[in-house]
DNA sequence: GCGTTGTTTGACAGCGCTGTCAACAATTTA
DNA sequence: TAAATTGTTGACAGCGCTGTCAAACAACGC
C-alpha cells in the first residue's frame, strides 16, 4: 500500500513537483495540455494526496467543523447529511463539535488543538455575539444557519419564521379556533422570538382576545413542552389549540395531552415547527412547519467552501422557502359542549 | 496568535527539540529533572503542537473515526457523546463516517482520503465480516460495539442480548401474557437475532404455545414496528403483548396501537430494546431494556487509543450489565372478555 | 529586429515535527 | 580499575507538499 507521490507524477510527467502541484489544485497558468498530461497520470497512478503534508505546507487544513449546541439528535443528522454532502465531494472533512457553556471558551480549547479552515454554526449558536466575533478576529470564516442577528457579519441561510409561524396559526383559526396558546421557545435563540412574534400578528389580526391566547415558556426540549402544556391545559382549560415553537416541544404537547386522556386532534389541535424526524414517528403525526433543513446545511457549506478558497468577503443571504405539513395533530375546533 | 514551537521551547529550556518532543509525547529516557523543566516551560509559553506536522513525520493521524449505518440518531448521538468524552481528552480527535453499501468500498474511498488511526465499529457494522477483515489488513485498528461474531478479532465491549431478552419476555409472562409476539430485527445483525433467541427462551421455558408467540420481521425502524404490528394485530387479533428487538420498532408498535384505538398498556403491553431517547420521550413511557451506550462507546474508545499506542494485540471484551426499565407500556393482562 | 508584456515552468527552501543513529554520561559488573 | 551495560541527549535528515521567485518562453507592437 505504497502511497504515490508528487514526485513520482512529476518524473512520469516529465515535468517538476510544482507543476503538478499546480495542475492539482486547479491552479491557473498551466498550459492545457501540460494539465491533462499530468492528470491523467495522477489517474493512472490512483494518486491521493498527501493531507498533513499539504496542510503544514500551505497552512490549510481542509476541516470544517460545525459547531452545535442542539439538544435534538434529529436535527442535528439533517444538518450533517447536508454539510457531509458537499464536504465529500470536495475533498474536505467534516467534524460535528459540541460546544458548552462558556462558548468562547470550548470553541477557544477546540480551536487550539485543531486547525479548521471554515466553521459552520446551527441555532443557538448562530445568533451568539461574542462566539461570532471571537471566530471572525481569528480570521476563520464562519457561515451560519438561521440567523437573527449580526446578519452582515456572514453569509447565511434561513427561512421567514415570522410568516411562517403567522401561516400555521391562521390554519388553526381558519379551523375554527380561538383559544391558541403558544409554547415560546429560549429567549436566546433568536429563530424562536421571530417565532413568536409570527404567532402575536396572526392572533391579533383575526382580533383574538389576547388573555385567552397565553404564551408559554419552553426551552426547545420535548420535556419542556409537556410541561409547558400541562400547565396550558390547567391554567386555562379551555384553549383547543397549542402552536409549539418546535417540533419537539409540539410532541411533548402531544404526550401531555394524551395523558391527561384528551383526544388529538379532537378536543385539542397542536402544531409544530421543523419537520423533525420525531413529528413523522408519533402517531397521529405532527402538523407542522417544514424547514429543508439539509438543504439549507449544505448551502452554507458550499458558501463556506467558496469563502475559504476565495477569501473574498461578498456575504450572501440565501432565504429557503418552508412547507406547512397539515396532518394529523389538527381538525376544526370542537362545537363548545 | 503567532504559534509557539519546538524549536523555541528547546531554546528557552536549553535543550534539543529531540528532548522537548520525547518529553512532550510521554517517551522514556529523559531525566526527571529534564522532563519538569521542559513541561514548565511550555506551559509558561502555552505550547501546542501543530498536528499537521506531527502527523506528517510520525505518520500518524490522531484521528479515530467512528464507522455507522444506523438509523437512529438518538443511538448515534449517544456512541459520539462516549466516544468524544475520551478523545477530547487524549487529543484525538474523533470523526463520524456514515457508511453506505457497499461498506467496503465505502470505507475504502474514505481511507484513501483521510488517514485515520483506528476504527470504531458500531453494529450493523461491528458484524460485518468484509468490512472488519479490509480494516484488518490495511493495519488500522478497530474495536466494536456489540459484536455477535468474529470476536477474536478486535476487543470489544457488549451485553447479554439474550438474557436481557429472556428476562424482559419473563416478566411479561409474570403480568400473565399468554399470547406474545416478538418483531425481529434485521437478519445481519447478530444482536438483534440474540435477542429472538432470548424470546424464545423464555417462551418455551414457560410452556407457552409456540403458534400463539408468532414472530414478525422488522428491519429496527420505527416504520418497520408500525407494520409489523399492524400485521400482527391483524392476523393474531388475540396477542396481549409484543416484544420489540429495538425500542424505535417499539415505539411504532405503540403508534399502531394507539391508531387502532387500543389502550397501552391496557389492550396490549409492549416492550422495546436499548433505552433510547425516543422511548422516554412518548408516552406511556416504553418498557425496555436499557444498554450503557454512552460507557461502552467510551469503553472501546480507550480501547482503541491504547491499542494504537501499545501497537499490541491482546484482544479484550468487557461486558456491560443492561437494566430493566418497567415503566409505562407493561401492565397486566386483561381478563379475556 | 528588438524591446515589452504576459504566460508557463522549475529550483529551492522550508512548513514543524519525529525517526534514526551516534555520542556521551551514569551506573553496574567483573 | 577497566569493561560492559544502561540511560540520556542532540545532530541531522526528511516526511510530502506549497510558496516564492526567477528563468525560460511565447506573443505582440513598433
Amino acid at each position: 500500500m505504497k502511497n504515490v507521490t508528487i514526485i513520482e507524477i512529476a518524473e512520469r510527467a516529465g515535468v517538476s513537483m510544482k507543476t503538478v502541484s499546480r495542475v492539482l489544485n486547479g491552479e491557473p497558468n498551466v498550459r492545457e495540455s501540460t494539465r491533462e498530461k499530468v492528470k491523467k497520470v495522477a489517474a493512472e497512478l490512483n494518486y491521493q494526496p498527501n493531507v498533513f503534508a499539504r496542510s503544514l505546507a500551505s497552512k490549510r487544513s481542509f476541516v470544517v467543523a460545525h459547531f452545535h449546541d442542539n439538544p435534538s439528535p434529529d436535527y442535528l443528522e439533517k444538518i450533517y447529511t447536508g454539510i457531509h454532502q458537499v464536504t465529500r465531494s470536495s475533498g474536505y472533512l467534516a467534524v460535528m463539535e459540541p460546544l458548552t457553556v462558556p462558548y468562547t471558551k470550548s470553541a477557544g480549547e477546540y480551536l487550539a488543538r485543531f486547525k479548521v479552515d471554515g466553521v459552520i454554526l446551527s441555532p443557538p449558536l448562530s445568533d451568539n455575539t461574542a462566539l461570532v466575533e471571537m471566530l471572525l478576529e481569528r480570521g476563520i470564516p464562519i457561515v451560519r444557519i438561521s440567523p437573527r442577528n449580526n446578519f452582515e457579519l456572514s453569509s447565511y441561510a434561513y427561512v421567514d419564521d415570522t410568516s411562517a409561524t403567522k401561516a400555521m396559526t391562521e390554519h388553526l383559526i381558519e379551523l375554527g379556533h380561538k383559544k391558541i396558546a403558544f409554547i415560546a421557545g429560549p429567549r436566546e435563540h433568536g429563530a424562536a422570538r421571530k417565532r413568536e412574534t409570527g404567532f402575536h400578528q396572526a392572533t391579533e389580526a383575526a382580533g383574538l382576545n389576547k388573555s385567552e391566547c397565553p404564551v408559554f415558556q419552553g426551552d426547545f426540549s420535548v420535556r419542556s413542552g409537556f410541561d409547558a402544556a400541562k400547565a396550558a391545559l390547567a391554567n386555562s382549560g379551555d384553549v383547543t389549540a397549542i402552536v409549539a415553537a418546535n417540533d419537539d416541544m409540539a410532541v411533548g404537547v402531544v404526550m401531555a395531552a394524551l395523558k391527561r386522556g384528551l383526544d388529538v386532534p379532537g378536543d385539542l389541535s397542536v402544531t409544530g415547527f421543523d419537520g423533525s424526524r420525531l413529528g413523522d414517528i408519533i402517531w397521529p403525526q405532527l402538523t407542522t412547519v417544514k424547514q429543508p433543513v439539509e438543504e439549507m446545511a449544505a448551502e452554507v457549506t458550499s458558501m463556506l467552501l467558496e469563502e475559504i478558497v476565495a477569501k473574498e468577503h461578498e456575504k450572501k443571504a440565501v432565504k429557503f422557502d418552508v412547507t406547512n405539513l397539515i396532518r394529523n395533530t389538527t381538525s376544526i375546533v370542537k362545537s363548545p359542549s
